[in-house]
DNA sequence: CACATGTCAGGATCACTGAAATAT
DNA sequence: CATATTTCAGTGGTCCTGACATGT
């Protein structure tokens, strides 16, 4: 005899640890973003470019503060997208330690294919959610990550 | 010429979006845990122990349902926490294929330690909001989870 | 000299897949 | 036979550290 499939049952403690949900939630949104954009690359890809598009051309290491990514990390990821024309990556004439890391066309129309995409997602991960209570929750993580990260607050 | 620190900068696209405040908010969490609990192993013990405590011995499946871990992550651990003195495995004489995972006393003394250890952090995680940000913001988390994960409420 | 940047190598952790062994 | 549970092996990603070469 099979009973319907039940949803998991986490535990009155854990259920209360906002690190706990934190973490799980966090799995859901990387899975609803990996149905609707595709695998990790894809993801990584629209953080830097839509990092490029907001803040403009920047240094690898600037980059990396934008996106949050590791700069290490970040190296192996502008490798593949210089490959796939959408960044470029030239020496900083000005100060030769740096690398000018900007966007190409076709990384332009990459994004915008993407943003729609992300934006879908989001839409889903957050549906169960009235538009105040969205607002919300984006402002009280923003606080948090504020507090806990230094981040400043684009606007 | 040196300015002071400044935080990171994410930009206007990557600040809004759900999927990235969570990740990284995820990951203040997790540091937090860490300053506070400890290694990762210290945390993971936490997650079993409390699930052991809240919903009594059960069989590694339901474990991992509980603590939203991996069946198979769970093993390794599982073994370590018999190896401590904290659980005890035993074959379930009524479904053999099963193992019947039970606390010791040890366990429910080590679960008492690092349930204070645990509760600072939550503290220091959320020390920038209200009480009533706090409560609405994990009341915000249960629910997109019981949406996306159908997860069951434990009231 | 110190410092910053990009690069590389490696470890630890985590989430996930697939398959075997055992039992129902 | 089909199914369920435990277990194991392996992949890929993330996060973090330390090191090095290059340039300021």
């Amino acid at each position: 005899m099979k009973l319907s499939m039940q949803g998991a049952a986490p535990t009155r403690r854990l259920w209360n640890r906002p690190t706990w949900l934190l973490n799980h939630l966090a799995g859901s949104g990387r899975r609803v973003l990996g149905d609707q954009v595709g695998p990790a690359f894809e993801r990584n890809k629209y953080g830097i470019l839509a990092a490029l598009a907001d803040g403009g051309a920047a240094s690898q290491s600037v980059l990396s503060s934008r996106t949050g990514q590791d700069r290490g990390d970040l190296v192996a990821m502008l490798d593949k997208l210089e490959a796939e024309g959408l960044v470029t990556r030239t020496p900083d004439p000005s100060d030769r330690r740096n690398k000018r890391v900007e966007m190409t066309e076709q990384g332009r129309s990459e994004l915008k294919r993407l943003d729609k995409l992300v934006a879908e997602a989001q839409d889903i991960l957050l549906a169960p959610l009235t538009q105040d209570e969205r607002a919300e929750f984006l402002r009280l993580m923003k606080s948090l990550l504020i507090h806990h990260e230094n981040y400043q607050d684009p606007g």
